[in-house]
DNA sequence: TTTTGTAAGTAAAGATTACTTACCAATGTG
DNA sequence: CACATTGGTAAGTAATCTTTACTTACAAAA
């Protein structure tokens, strides 16, 4: 007997925020179904009702998390008119909503990549939208000759999705401040001007 | 009756062959100790003489081979004279190990952060070590005035180890080939040069 | 040569944990 | 009213990690 999805019941929502609550202070795997229940105040059969396995639930729990950040980051992009001003504008952003969000970059940085399931979530798919959308920023950017004609697009986008999940990982493991101002800056000054004299 | 940890006993090499070995099939979660202890020809309980849990399996054998990635680096580091230089040498055998070494780069980057015990592992000490030898570097080009004086130390080499892993997670997550010339030589060249014309 | 200690390994039970199956109550719908 | 659908529960199961109690081998003292 399988959830059709068309509706939103209580117990499905109990279920993910409590998941959320508890990712908050441990990790994945040492959360269990038991305590998921408990904390939901619904029975671990519940669970299975709503969710596939334990895995569905985080990627359900991602999906949610990461369609608000796409819209954030889409909605700010659509003001900016240069391409080098997105691409500020998407690391800002990209930080921000790290920061902000701090279980949600937990489980997309740290908790779904190690498992072949993740990348055939819808989760995954908005990933790949997200990741899409730089890279048409770059290589519009190459077309109006703001970046360098021999620009690698693929690898800019590399270098500025590692240096952004980076920048965040240090934060989400060891709970440490970020200053989002100073670091898109840095990492934008760095991505486009280059460090050697 | 715990192990001293003086020796090294054939039950416990063959404990961490066993588990390499399974771990290029599939993810840590999904290997049982049954399977270890099957594929090594030990009992599970011998499993637990050597290390403290399975995740302390995990732990020691990224040990081992980020020692011999370390040694690397830093023999290869030693024959260079420039900042520049340096850190172009870092860059491609960064690229290089984990291209040659997938399980070690599957570890490292995918399956160990999670937890919180990583951080308190030897494996995690020497991965401090690295990334010390990286800040080092750095400092001293930018006192050499080989890199531009308001250069961030933290923050150039967060965007240089931010490319060279996210460069390999395409590789060991979907298998794919890393072209490590064009690659390590691409993301020298944007962070040094910067893409904007 | 007996004694003492210990390292290497085994076998089997214990405790958790993810997941299943069978069932119940309410609710709207033909 | 009959009845199918939805939201939820209770109880159990198989698998998995971990521990415990025990053997065997062997080396250094006594």
């Amino acid at each position: 007997m399988k959830h059709k999805g068309k509706t939103n019941p209580p117990g499905r929502i109990k279920i993910m925020n409590a998941f959320y609550a508890l990712m908050k202070e441990k990790d994945f795997h040492s959360i269990t179904t038991a305590q998921i229940a408990k904390t939901a105040k619904v029975t671990e059969g519940l669970i299975y009702k709503y969710f596939k396995d334990k895995k569905d639930l985080i990627y359900q729990v991602l999906n949610d998390h990461f369609f608000e950040f796409m819209a954030k980051i889409q909605s700010r992009v659509a003001h900016e008119k240069t391409c080098v001003k997105k691409l500020e504008v998407i690391i800002f952003a990209s930080l921000e909503s790290y920061s902000d969000n701090r279980v949600f970059s937990k489980i997309l940085l740290l908790e779904v990549r190690n498992s072949p399931a993740y990348f055939n979530s819808s989760a995954y798919g908005l990933v790949r939208k997200y990741a899409g959308t730089i890279l048409d920023i770059i290589e519009e950017g190459i077309q109006t000759k703001e970046l360098k004609p021999d620009t690698d697009p693929y690898l800019l986008r590399k270098v500025i999705l590692g240096a952004i999940e980076h920048a965040c990982l240090g934060e989400i493991i060891f709970a440490r401040e970020l200053d989002i101002d100073q670091v898109s800056k840095g990492i934008a000054n760095i991505v486009f001007n280059g460090v050697k004299v």
